[in-house]
DNA sequence: ACAACAATGCTGTCAACGTCTACTTGCTGC
DNA sequence: GCAGCAAGTAGACGTTGACAGCATTGTTGT
């Protein structure tokens, strides 16, 4: 492995050799922070090497974390940031079908829950520190994506009316819940797409509005459980 | 705190002091391991600690866990177990309706993981040894309950046909995720009832064979998301 | 120009941990 | 009674997170 370039930006002082101060240690913390994570898990996540592959000695990134959590609330947060973009992107992206563009969310979900595996599971960890009003926000912020979703169905009549929260909950929980089941092995990737399937459709049939039952009744059986 | 008290087994020398072999060490470790796991989480969980709070030398455990990491394994083992029995409890006490059978387990699940976060976590984590068939297949024991449940709801014509394996990832799938919702603090603890209820309702909406939509068409607007 | 000051990085230290190895204890079958 | 084995003890090593004190740099007021 090229033993993680140098991280420090291309303005900085390059005279004779690295210049005492950084110039953007944080943002290098964190981005090799995601690497590693992304790489080796939570638990393989040591400040100390951190600050060996950025370059700077073993205290240096106390300054920017006061602790290894800090690091860690500081990754799940920029996690929920990069998730509630990718999940606008995907709505946004989807075509006209009210199923297709849910469909396009909710595999967006598990795909991010797959290629990153361990900073989902930091973002819901739960155990932040408690001054992380600034996550909440940003939690709340990629949530809305779903939240719009669902009222946009409202709007179309594909969704039965009622509190957009109370259905969005249900819906966030099957996508965060297959999400779980192929990161933690019980499926296997090959299946997602269309176990993702099978439950966007399910989830429409459970919310259809009382009358409407005419589009897609075709949930073939096939197994492809393991 | 009580400072653990003693784990060895009744039977045991207990003449002047502490006899050299512990007797039980391994049963020991796995129940204060439980303990510490629930109070105090994963990352909390440390092989000498347990060590001295069962009253042996930080080396002792070694000779029934190769590492932590098997320990950890061992935990989930157990854990699976447990979950698959409660269950089961769950689903045979529940009466004779199946929604309310459905309901019963979902809630049994959801319990389950509201007390043991940590465990659940750790279930499945994925990151368990490749050696661990054993755990592989309690895994597989507890998803089994819920597989018989859908087999039920077939059978009685609640469900329309269809591979159980499949359609019960679905529902698996939307338990497991409203549980990490509650652990991870996205929605309350007051309001997982409701949110079981919702999600349990809608699966059931959702996969009626094409006939019978007779029942439930109830599910109340009224906010509960936080 | 320059002194004061705040940021930022470095070095050294500490306790705790997981793991490894070598030794000791106690039991069991011969 | 003793060989052999399983289970526990004791000490060591390397790594880690956390902390304190010092060094260097960039900025700002005068």
């Amino acid at each position: 492995m090229a033993e993680t370039a140098d991280t420090r930006p291309p303005g900085a002082v390059t005279r004779g050799e690295r210049p005492y101060h950084h110039g953007s240690l944080r943002t290098a913390l964190l981005a090799q922070a995601e690497r590693t994570l992304r790489e080796r898990g939570v638990q393989e996540l040591s400040l100390r090497e951190l600050a060996r592959a950025v370059g700077v000695s073993h205290g240096a990134p106390r300054r920017h974390f006061a602790d290894r959590q800090a690091l860690l609330d500081a990754l799940a947060q920029a996690g929920f940031e990069r998730l509630g973009a990718e999940l606008r992107a995907a709505l946004d992206g989807a075509g006209e079908d009210f199923q297709a563009r849910a469909q396009a969310t909710a595999s967006a979900y598990v795909r991010f829950a797959t290629q990153d595996a361990a900073l989902l599971e930091l973002m819901f960890a739960g155990k932040h520190g408690e001054h992380s009003q600034a996550l909440a926000e940003v939690a709340h912020r990629a949530f809305a994506v779903l939240l719009e979703l669902i009222e946009q169905g409202q709007r179309e009549g594909a969704l039965e009316a009622g509190d957009p929260e109370r259905v969005g909950l249900v819906l966030f929980a099957t996508i965060q819940g297959i999400a779980a089941l192929v990161t933690g092995g019980i499926v296997e990737v090959e299946q997602v797409d269309a176990l993702v399937g099978d439950a966007i459709e399910r989830f429409l049939r459970g919310c259809e509005p009382a009358g409407a039952s005419a589009r897609g009744r075709q949930v073939a059986a096939g197994g492809h459980a393991r």
